[in-house]
DNA sequence: GTAGTATATGAGTATAATTAAATATAAGCA
DNA sequence: TGCTTATATTTAATTATACTCATATACTAC
């Protein structure tokens, strides 16, 4: 446990070692990235950037503990999203979403296959069945 | 190993996700911020961290495997400083050292006995024999 | 050459992080 | 009520990371 701590201003504790390493894992960074574009709930993650449900709702897990998104229940499902609060506390973090992530090929995609799940207008529910065919997107 | 790669504008093959792992670890941020304020020398950097010889050797040599650092040899001591190239294609990592780590008590601290090693007089071969007394600042 | 010093590296260990499979919990609907 | 679905969590296996001790390398000075 890192002891570089201070005192968050909505007096949460944030410790700025913690939130390198949260952004430190390729996967984390992925859904940081795609959750600051839209709200977006646990399975429609799994199914853009294609990883299990368990280790989604680990990697939010430990983004929420480091106050870098929010998270909000509707029904059954749990929308998440950037937490605004702490792009106004830490700029270098709003600097990394907006300048830094569109360099990397993965983010460009995952928002790419992001958009194609919009257009396709499959809802939350279908996404199971059906997944997300990244290839044949113009069927 | 992350896939999140792409060309620095000098050639040198930098992943965004690896400076976040390299800065994610309490005593290389710390190393990160000190050489960013002067060249040290790893003896220095050893003395004023408190932290044994192999330990600051292995984290430089991360640092400077993401290019965060870089170092010149001369005569036995090897001298490490920050890559300013690096904060010219990252400023995000330029706003981190000017503003983040300023908050941040042990990296004040570290500061504060970089400048009482600077002002003892103390040379980079003394350090050895009697060290930093971090306590009897007086004497 | 030898001796001494600064730094880097190898080997081993301990700890932490990532993952998937299985299970638990909570909500919706018939 | 019972059944289904979405999410969280437990468990266990694998992998990665950080650390220390010991040794190797490279340089200086004699």
């Amino acid at each position: 446990m890192s002891i570089i701590k201070y005192k968050h201003k909505a007096g949460e504790e944030v410790d700025i070692i913690e939130i390198f390493k949260a952004l430190g894992d390729e996967t984390r960074m992925r859904i940081f990235h795609i959750v600051s574009k839209e709200k977006l709930c646990v399975c429609e993650i799994e199914n853009i950037l294609q990883i299990t449900q368990s280790n989604a709702s680990r990697h939010l897990t430990k983004l929420k503990m480091n106050n870098l998104i929010r998270s909000e229940k509707s029904a059954q499902w749990v929308y998440y999203g950037v937490n605004h609060e702490i792009l106004k506390e830490f700029p270098f973090i709003q600097a990394i979403l907006e300048t830094e992530l569109k360099k990397i090929k993965i983010c460009q995609q995952d928002i790419e296959v992001l958009k194609q799940y919009r257009q396709s207008g499959i809802s939350c529910e279908q996404l199971k069945e059906n997944g997300l065919n990244h290839e044949c997107k113009g069927e």
